[in-house]
This record gives structure tokens, sequence and C-alpha cells, in this order.
DNA sequence: GTCTATATGACGATAGAC
DNA sequence: GTCTATCGTCATATAGAC
């Protein structure tokens, strides 16, 4: 009947749980059980074993989900941007979309920033290429801005985009709703600190 | 016979496994196991009893050594300076000294900064009156800027410390020796970002 | 104080009924 | 596809010898 086939409902079990694993991920950090991943989908824990291998497959899975809608949110938004846009202002647009899918845009974003910090080695090493990855297109943005001059001479960039992914990231672990900043202003001060720094000018 | 009274051998033996504790946790995470540590401090996991109770109050003290511990080489750091330091020169120091703290100058610090995203609920709780206290004395040096007129009007000051924090902690997830950087220089970067971010000046 | 040996319990993972 | 039931493993924790 239905024209347009809706994808197999497998696929869609399988993405409530992944939907499931990133929610408890990014509250309760690597530690999480599996079995109260499979109670938030409405499932029992040996029931995951249908769609998974294992725990870590899981786990690498919403890994490369959280990187995948990061940089879907990066790019996104600065490709928004008018081509006219300098290279500042493309970075300024990275990072508030960076700092807004870690401060609950995504999940998966947040579990992401949240557990990267805690995998055992076989996850962290598997997990690499991704991040490699991400972080080289962090690097283009930074290396445009440095080579149109915009980035002060005295700046390790290397040093500045780790620093500056601690910051973002680090957000998962204190920034609340109900805290009298909004999302949309904590991008804002990300971006201000990181361009212009703490000092009165 | 001697005259100076050492500290009892059942106090050096519990340093020797909390030193081996921090060293482990800093490596490996939160998730490390007990008798990592306790080859680490040169005896079996069963004989660890005989001096914690359990693998929380091992944990838990080591926390309490880590923020202990980037707080003293902060507070000695900032109590250097002359008394005609501006407020400003005074976080700068203590910026300088966290970072160094993290970057292994004390295996407690960078085993705090390291765990203290991945601790399962009671012991975040139990943890809290010192990060509260540690963050207490933070809020005093950002404060004593602002109020010096020395932190742009723009900048929420809260906001800004954690993402400072998140900055500097987060240095114990990639900062490595070998990288090209001294942690002296990673410090003096920090300060630099924080002070006056990446924009040509 | 530290050892060996073992108890305990939790959790990931599997098997088979439905 | 999901369930119940269970296995196997591993790490924390305890007991008792030395």
């Amino acid at each position: 009947m239905s024209a347009a086939p809706r994808e197999a409902k497998s696929v869609r079990t399988r993405r409530r749980i992944l939907d499931a694993a990133a929610e408890v991920f990014s509250e309760q950090g690597y530690g999480a059980r599996l079995s109260d991943i499979a109670e938030r989908a409405g499932m029992k824990t040996g029931s995951l074993y249908y769609h998974f291998d294992s725990r870590e497959d899981l786990v690498a899975e919403v890994l490369r989900l959280g990187i995948e809608g990061a940089w879907d949110q990066v790019a996104a938004a600065v490709g928004r941007l008018p081509s006219t846009a300098t290279p500042m202002e493309r970075l300024a647009a990275a990072i508030r979309a960076h700092t807004l899918s870690i401060v609950g845009r995504s999940a998966y974003a947040t579990a992401q920033a949240r557990i990267v910090g805690s995998l055992p080695g076989e996850l962290a090493r598997a997990h690499r290429k991704d991040q490699r990855a991400y972080g080289d297109s962090w690097r283009d943005l930074f290396g445009a801005a440095q080579r149109a001059g915009d980035i002060d001479g005295e700046i390790d960039v290397f040093v500045a985009q780790m620093l500056a992914f601690g910051a973002m990231n680090w957000t998962s672990e204190w920034f609340r709703d109900g805290l009298g900043t909004t999302p949309e202003q904590l991008a804002d001060q990300a971006v201000l600190v990181f361009f212009h720094g703490l000092s009165a000018r």
C-alpha cells in the first residue's frame, strides 16, 4: 500500500537502541550498563544482541554517529555563511555549532564528548580515525584563518585547537538548562573567549 | 635511636598505594583495576584492603589529594608574586600553575582531571564539596580581576571559568611529552588564549 | 602486613522457547 | 524479534594462614 517504502522495522529498532544508548551514555558516562540502555529502549538486555554483536559495537556506533552529528552541524553552519565570509567568521560559526551540538542538540554528540576520554585502549584506537578526520577539518578552518593573517603570531594553532576542544567538550559535564545561561549564550561566550580572551579592551 | 621519628611504615605504605593509584588512574582512567594498582605498588590485590576499605575509598582519596595538589601549586604560584601584582597577573599565574599541575607535575592532579568526568553518582556527590571549594578560590581570582575592571564587560565570568577548566583539564587527554611543545609552552599558550584570544592584534 | 584462596556479585553474552 | 533463563568471566571483597 504505502507507496514510499518505509525503512525496515529492524532498522528503526536499531535506531531506537542507539538513541537510548546515546542518551544513557550522555547522562551516566562510559560506565553505563546495557540493562539501562535496554530499559530505555523498551526491551530486555538480551534482546539487544539481536541488533548488536557486543557492547563495544554499540559504543563504537554511538561514537561514530556522535562525531558525524557534530560535523553535520558544524559543516551546515559554516555552509550557511555567505561565500564572502572571512576565515574567522567561518571559525566562529564552527565554534558556535560544535558547542551547541554538545549542549543538547544531539545526544550522540554529547555522549561522544562525555565518554571519549574514558575509552579503554581498544575502543580508543578504533575511534581514532574518525577523530582524526574531524580534527583535520578543524585544522583546515584554523589554518585558513592563520594564512589570512587573522590569528595572532604568538598562537600555536594546534594547541589552541586542543584547548578549544577541551573547553567545548567539557561543557557536557557542567552545563545544564536552568543555570541562567542559554545554549546560545554559552556558544556566544565560547566564541568571545576564544577570539578575544577575557581582557578588557 | 633515630631522634626524629619517621612517619609510621603503614603511613608510607598507604602513600605508596595512593601514588600507584594516581599513576594508574591518570594513565587508564576511572576503569583501571585494583590489580593494576596493587601490582604497581608491589603487592597483591587483597593486601590493599589492609589499607583501604574499598575501591571507592581509594578513589575518593586520590581525588581529594588531586584537588589539594592542584590548589597547593596554584596558591604557591600566586603567593610567589610580589604584593604589587595585579589581579590579572594573579589569574595568569593560577592558569599557568593549574595547567602545569595537570601536565605531569602531579600524578594526583592529572588523575583527578582525567577521571572526574567519569565518576558514578555516588563518588561524584562525595567529591563535590572539594570541587566547590577549589572552584570558589578560582571565583575569587576571577572576581577580583573583574572588580578591577580588567575583564571585558561582555564576559560571563562563571562561564569563562568553566571553559578554562575544561581546556586545562582536557590537556590530560592529549598532551604528551615529545609533541614538540613543552609543559611551560603549553601553560603560556593557555594564558595567551584566555587573556587575548586567537585574534591578531 | 602481606600472602593465598575463595566467596560474592555484577554484568556481558548465549541458548532456546515463543 | 523479543522473551526467560543461564552461563562464564572478571573484579571487588573477605577469610584465614603465615
